[in-house]
Formats: structure tokens, C-alpha cells, sequence
DNA sequence: TTTATGGCTGTCA
DNA sequence: ATGACAGCCATAA
């Protein structure tokens, strides 16, 4: 059925509310594509510049921000969500209980 | 086509 | 807590 999976990851994303945040898995999960946190990752990563997209509230499963080939990229996503409230420990991690996302029972719409 | 590499995750030592 | 391994599979070369 060649489903595109990034629409529905984007649809996700974009679901996220400010001053929250979701693991990759989480995304993958809701988008209906379970197992595939990393195809998540590169959807993010395939963003245009000038998107709308919350990409930045999309952490890995450690709470943390994901460590990424550009730096500045990861120090963007901490600060930008800093600025939306998200507060981080020493070690750069967030806590799920606080901040993390809680979608309600969301069926599938399609 | 085959390989290599990933903004991941869960399990085990 | 950290580090190594193994699944997952889309993209790029």
C-alpha cells in the first residue's frame, strides 16, 4: 500500500503541544508505524528550513536530545524548548512525567 | 542490485 | 550508570 509514512509522521509532530515533548518511538507509534523510530528521525531530518513543524519536540527515549551530526542543530532543539518552558537536569534530560506528551485515545481517522 | 549509514529502542553484561 | 548488540527499514551512493 505504499503508505507514505512522513504525512503521517509530520501529522503527529504537528500534534504535539508547546511546552511538550515525545520520544521518536512515541511518533512512530501514533503515526501507525510502530518499530520505526529512526524513520522518524530522518523524516524530521528531511524538514524543510522554513517548516512550522515542531520537530524540536521530538526527543529520543532517554528524555535527552538525540545527539546529531550538527551541533548547533541539537543546541537549537534544547533551546527552543527551553524557551517553551521544557527544563532539562545536568544531564541534559527532561522528565516524561512532566513534560512528556499525553495524547488521548486517538483512532485512527483515515 | 548490494552496502553502508542513520536525530532510535530495548535488552543484557 | 555505561557500553555493546541486535532488530527496524528508508535513503543515498
Amino acid at each position: 500500500m505504499t503508505s507514505p509514512s512522513y504525512p503521517r509522521i509530520y501529522a503527529v509532530v504537528r500534534r504535539i503541544p508547546r511546552g511538550r515533548v515525545a520520544s521518536y518511538g512515541q511518533i512512530a507509534k501514533l503515526a501507525g508505524i510502530p518499530g520505526r523510530a529512526r524513520q522518524v528521525g530522518y523524516a524530521l531530518h528531511a524538514l524543510p528550513s522554513g517548516t512550522r513543524l515542531p520537530w524540536h519536540r521530538v526527543i529520543n527515549a532517554r528524555g535527552a536530545v538525540s545527539p546529531r551530526a550538527h551541533p548547533d542543530e541539537m543546541v537549537l532543539q534544547r533551546l527552543l524548548l527551553e524557551k517553551e518552558g521544557v527544563r532539562f537536569d545536568a544531564g541534559g534530560r527532561t522528565w516524561w512525567s512532566r513534560f512528556g506528551w499525553h495524547p488521548r485515545t486517538r483512532k485512527r481517522l483515515s
